[in-house]
DNA sequence: CCTACCGATCGGTAGG
DNA sequence: CCTACCGATCGGTAGG
């Protein structure tokens, strides 16, 4: 019998959706609490400080989309990795969005030695991206004058973005996004 | 004979220096007064608050977008007013980065009425791509089964990320740039 | 633009 | 997980 209402994990959750949509910087540790109804100073029995919150946000959506980029990277086919690659951050951006979110745009707010982490968690997801489309140009399917570093970029400039802008109401459902976000990449690569 | 050391416009560049890399809540008047060499309290002689420091900042980055899209839009031909729409994104994005930033991540710290006008202000910046796109459509440049709401987005998304990677020490300068947004783009719609 | 403050809120701790 | 705090910092004001 115990007298924890919440697990750690229901608290760096609820963290996320606040950092998110307010900041990091822009939630205090009261906000939090009320949130989850309780008092701010009750956290700590969960985390040892704020910043531990975020670190583990930050770690649970950097980890999302390694594991969807791990998973695409089973593909042979480099087209077909490369829409593994797009249809899996879809699904990481749109069913984890705070998590998502606050890796994207709160790691700046994790000091020295985690913020490097996260840094090199970007680096090497994006080059599963620029491995797909290298892999694509010595194939013979886009254009050999390609950039793929700069062509991972654009692409992932257009995926971090969805979840500003998408409904899922939409008549576009996420396959065809997919398909689109594709189709507008390599017909601009394709030879 | 004053004794004022800087102006308001001073004032406001030094806060989106600050809100652009720390954001607007990892900002405390004191850190603004200190990269000014003044003390906190002082910024009070020349804003009212805060908020209106943030509002100024961001009405500036909205006009900038604001004016470049009005010097594109009296360009006829629709593949060369995209053209223009792109290079003067750029512009804006790489010769007023703190402006532009605090415009497009921190205007969520602007309560009611000041935020409504910012989401105004990027659905009418966003409309002269969409324009240009469905004018290039009727123009036949692009396929007829272009979406111009969707790939106007997909172009601000890569063009809102640019002066996150962007390194004007790059082989590739801003007329390549912009040329490459275009190629990846356009290639992509046309038929 | 500075000095000297104000009340409110911050992240966090002690002790139960 | 709550109560009762702590010192530090916050945005902001009064008065010069």
């Amino acid at each position: 019998m115990t007298t924890e209402r919440y697990s750690k994990d229901d608290v760096v959750a609820a963290a996320g959706r606040l950092f998110a949509e307010r900041g990091y910087h822009g939630t205090s540790m009261r906000d939090l609490g009320r949130a989850l109804g309780l008092h701010g100073s009750s956290l700590y029995s969960h985390v040892a400080s704020k910043e531990d919150l975020l670190v583990a946000v930050v770690e649970h959506g950097a980890w999302l989309f390694q594991a969807s980029a791990d998973a695409a990277s089973t593909v042979e086919d480099p087209s077909d990795r490369l829409y593994s690659l797009i249809r899996g951050h879809i699904d990481v951006v749109l069913d984890h969005r705070d998590e998502a979110r606050t890796f994207l745009d709160e790691a700046r707010a994790i000091g020295g030695a985690g913020r490097r982490r996260v840094i090199e968690h970007r680096d090497r997801y994006e080059g599963a991206f620029r491995r797909a489309l290298e892999d694509g140009v010595s194939a013979g399917l886009y254009r050999a004058d390609t950039d793929p570093v700069v062509t991972a970029i654009f692409a992932l400039s257009i995926l971090n973005a969805l979840d500003r802008w998408y409904d899922p109401a939409d008549r576009l459902d996420r396959d065809g996004l997919a398909t689109a976000i594709q189709h507008q990449l390599v017909s601009g690569i394709e030879r």
